[in-house]
DNA sequence: GTGAAAGCGCTAACAC
DNA sequence: GTGTTAGCGCTTTCAC
């Protein structure tokens, strides 16, 4: 798509008046103890000057690297999911790679359509959050496929090196938070995937049988991954009474969704009832109010991923599978002191 | 990546007790008209046998075509962009092509970077919104490259093929139904690139001179494109007296960040101020009040950018540069009658 | 109707 | 220290 011709490594071999392999070795760092100092200037030179940039299929067809990684994630669109697509596609392209979007779109299959052909392309891929019933078609890839890292799909992942938040510690924060402004009754509004998810609804559970707190049934909803599904699950909330006093969704999407069903309701956050989300949204801490939510680091997990998947491409195998970053919890206006019974 | 030995069309011949070239004939139905039945069947026979399929970098390398689009983006994790990466991934996809990620990082230099390296990678690339003073830059860019289409840059792109939604119209919209509502004192908040927002502002002030309504320039604020600067511009409008009865936003995240500055210092949406926004995020349904805005049709305009671009890199002109696409008014709860004076 | 051979741009084994 | 050369797997002339 250059209007000038494509500039390849003989154009600057003659241009930096040495061989094509001389530039090969000189980009790729191979045999350099042995090429003078002056040479590797002048093709180094040559190849600014002239705006080089290997061929990554010419490179692939010989056996390299072609410096694409697939980044196969179930909705592009959702806020969380594209603040990490943002910043993985930023590192890698400082590490030198480049990042292909494959969108699921929720659908298990279409993900392993792309994991297949992308397997033909790519270096590697990071497979980030969980699609429905993926179970069996994460085993295929796994199986089939190498060079795979996965992202926030909870503590499950056994055989591939996975990367999250600590999912259950982010809810025992949150938890901790809200018993200290004396809360007792608990609903917990999940996505209707696994993953991550999962991780915060076991702890959700755990956390109330261990506080003698009641595990009310009715009060764990399950719904759509957006805010119009918070917020059809919130309805269903409202309907049970007494209603409970602190509600804690799965992510920061279905939180503001929930709080608009509150609001809709007449029912005043947090005087009487407290939400939170996860995630840290950016626009989380701009809603009213603002929403005590658990802000997952970003960078630090993408950094991980990529370390893990470059490692894993240069025939490394990480010892472990499983790596956890620390929540942090950001507290809004959201949570207050539960209400006088 | 795959797991699996590969197998090439020399293999495939040599079952078929063929030539390689015939293998490639017959796969790619090229002077197929003269290739007989028998010998298409074992062809056949032995590709489906071996489970072939042809290597991918050596085709492109063959071939110069990579169906690698580039997608170079201000800001990835920026809702409105990342719902329209999301969509033209998607469609990409079914039209045959992979979308490579470019985060511009608001970076102008970046960008010009981006756009070099993809165009010996790429078969061409998208260009979505606006950077700071990315005039010159993006000169350089038409200059430089063919197979380059633009989003999101409102109506001063005249050398290029460019793509967005009749933005002036949007901005028509929301201030003839806030007129209709009694409405005489307007504000702006303004993104501080240009693009897409300055078709904006522009009507904004036609509009208001053609009504002979007051444009008060300080009633013009220049924020950070993101909600922290939507507050901040909220903050400085809210100084001066009389106050605005309305504020419109060059988007949705603006608006939203606006929206919080106003219901910090205890003053009511819509009761006593009516605020819009731009763009028809998911997420500006269920913030409280639903904002009311102008949704820019993303899958429409997905489709006319890959129509343009795939035109282009086939060899084609398109007859026109600027293709603008219907905006649609969605009234919310943050829109409501001018207040009493 | 089909095969042989050239070459896409690159890297690596082998020269010198 | 650096050049020469042989392919990687494919498509596409050019032969026959």
């Amino acid at each position: 798509m250059t209007k000038k011709n494509i500039v390849t490594a003989k154009d600057v071999a003659e241009i930096a008046g040495v061989s094509q392999s001389t530039v090969s070795r000189v980009l790729n760092n191979t045999g350099t103890d042995f090429i003078s100092e002056r040479t590797k200037e002048r093709v180094r030179k040559a190849v600014d000057d002239l705006g080089y940039s290997p061929n990554p299929y010419a490179r692939a067809l010989r056996g390299k690297k072609t410096n694409l990684l697939g980044l196969i994630v179930r909705e592009i669109a959702d806020p969380f999911f594209s603040s990490l697509i943002s910043e993985i596609s930023l590192q890698a392209n400082e590490l030198g790679y480049r990042v292909v979007l494959g969108p699921a779109h929720s659908d298990p299959n279409e993900a392993f359509r792309l994991i297949s052909t992308f397997s033909r392309h790519q270096d590697g891929a990071i497979i980030i959050g969980d699609l429905r019933d993926d179970e069996a078609i994460i085993h295929k890839i796994i199986e089939g496929f190498s060079e795979v890292v996965t992202m926030c799909r909870g503590s499950r992942m056994k055989d591939v090196p996975t990367v999250n938040t600590n999912n259950k510690k982010g809810i025992r924060l949150l938890l901790d938070h809200l018993v200290d402004l004396g809360h007792k009754r608990f609903a917990f509004i999940d996505g209707e995937w696994l993953g991550d998810n999962l991780d915060r609804r076991e702890m959700f559970v755990e956390f109330l049988r261990e506080a003698n707190l009641a595990v009310e049934p009715d009060w764990i909803q399950v719904a759509e991954n957006n805010a119009a599904g918070g917020y059809q699950a919130m309805q269903n909330l409202l309907r049970s009474s007494p209603r409970p006093t602190a509600m804690l969704a799965a992510d920061d999407v279905l939180a503001i969704g929930a709080m608009r069903a509150i609001a809709d309701a007449n029912i005043r956050i947090p005087e009487d009832m407290s939400v939170t989300g996860f995630d840290g949204l950016d626009l989380a801490r701009y809603v009213c109010p603002a929403l005590t939510t658990i802000r997952q680091p970003v960078e630090e997990m993408s950094a991980l991923a990529l370390k893990l998947l470059i490692e894993v491409i240069d025939g490394g195998t990480p010892k472990n599978k499983i790596f956890q970053v620390e929540p942090e919890l950001v507290v809004g206006q959201s949570t207050g002191q539960a209400p006088q019974e």
